[in-house]
DNA sequence: AATAATTTTTAGGCAAACCTAAAAAAAATA
DNA sequence: TATTTTTTTTAGGTTTGCCTAAAAATTATT
């Protein structure tokens, strides 16, 4: 008997998941740019959810989700990561459009289905963009993490988090268009400065130095 | 630019074209009944859809689509027969459990999304209820029709009328669960009274007489 | 044709999910 | 610490889609 979520409700719930992931607590502001609404509308549905016990929050505090909160988004989770499978792996969608259909398709609320689909797909453990897949339990792969520096050659892998301090590390990588979540490989390896050659997908390849490869957290695929 | 329409509103727009595929036209209470609200709900669609150009209504007369409702229509009930084939013979999902899916999953609006699956189906022309599929263009192939006397032996077809004015055949067939939307086939004809030895999937093989199978009509696959 | 019964619409409300503008609280700064 | 700035919440409003109860129109019956 899995409680049923509105549409909206889902929505919340995962934009919330996704950034907790990142910062530990949310923000009003935070979450509502992310969810291209307003501060007094996320308010509104804090309160409705933490009435439904899925949110830990007090006024005028950073919130996150509780353990119901975080076991409602991994289902969520799971929806959205398997249908992107089914896009890409068996109607041939390019990796950058499917999640806008994904965002749709993962509000069908039939475990049922869901399941059927993982089986279908030959339970895969990650998604095309190389997201882990929650099981039917909502158990979720750790991801092992490790330095960007400590990768292999070629071996494919996400970038999980940046250790930064200062923030300007940060922005030097999004201007390269280097963010969490981007998945990447290195090519080459600088003997003289251990400074490494990486390529995003259908990049060019960029050259960092061996301290931020250091900085840069991944998971390999 | 296809126009987007709410769930509510698609709904309601495939409700009154199931409707008037039987009646031609539709009333109030009818409509209500079928999508299990109220009289009072109906009328307010109904002045929205009208002033969408989607139905030809006049106040406290019955109602129909308009050719664009019926347009509309047919690609929501694209999208639900070629989920509903998915669910059936990619999920192996049975025949009865994918109205519901189906109906949640037809919402879900994205023209390349549809198209991409409808290949990936193989451009199944009916789904298995034996209902057609409209194709991209929302053209549907009209429905074949013939009385069951008439349909040749060990071929397949599903029941769309049956000619009975005191529905007591009626009745009498749906104790034998023979309705419309049964699919069937001949699997002999006895010569010397001409009545008809029919099997229904994977049920026992029942006989009616001539005058039955004259009175059912069908649509062959 | 007049009246009764049924059907449909109108009127007024409610809940969900959003909004703007103003008030309150928290955080940053002088 | 006092003040300013920023963030968050409250108050009140909107739209969508539903509801009930009463009024109006249509249909059926006598």
């Amino acid at each position: 008997m899995s409680p049923n979520f509105s549409i909206a409700e889902e929505n919340y719930i995962k934009s919330i998941y996704n950034l907790q992931q990142v910062n530990d607590a949310v923000s009003t502001t935070a979450l509502a740019e992310h969810l291209k609404s307003k501060p007094a509308s996320i308010t509104d549905m804090l309160k409705k959810l933490q009435a439904k016990g899925l949110l830990l929050y007090n006024p005028y505090k950073t919130f996150r989700l509780s353990k119901e909160g975080i076991k409602a988004a991994l289902s969520i989770i799971r929806r959205h990561r398997l249908w992107e499978s089914f896009l890409v792996h068996k109607l041939q969608f390019s990796w950058e459009e499917v999640h806008e259909v994904a965002e749709e398709l993962e509000h069908v609320r039939s475990k049922k289905l869901i399941d059927k689909l993982d089986g279908f797909l030959g339970y895969p453990k990650f998604d095309p963009h190389g997201d882990p897949i929650p099981d039917t339990n909502g158990k979720i792969n750790i991801q092992q993490q490790l330095p960007l520096s400590s990768l292999p050659l070629n071996k494919q892998a996400i970038i999980t988090a940046v250790q930064d301090q200062s923030s300007e590390l940060l922005s030097f990588l999004s201007s390269l268009k280097i963010v969490i979540g981007t998945r990447l490989e290195i090519k080459r390896r600088l003997a003289f400065d251990n400074s490494l050659e990486i390529k995003c997908r259908n990049r060019q390849p960029v050259n960092i130095s061996e301290q931020v490869a250091n900085a840069i957290q991944v998971n390999p695929l």
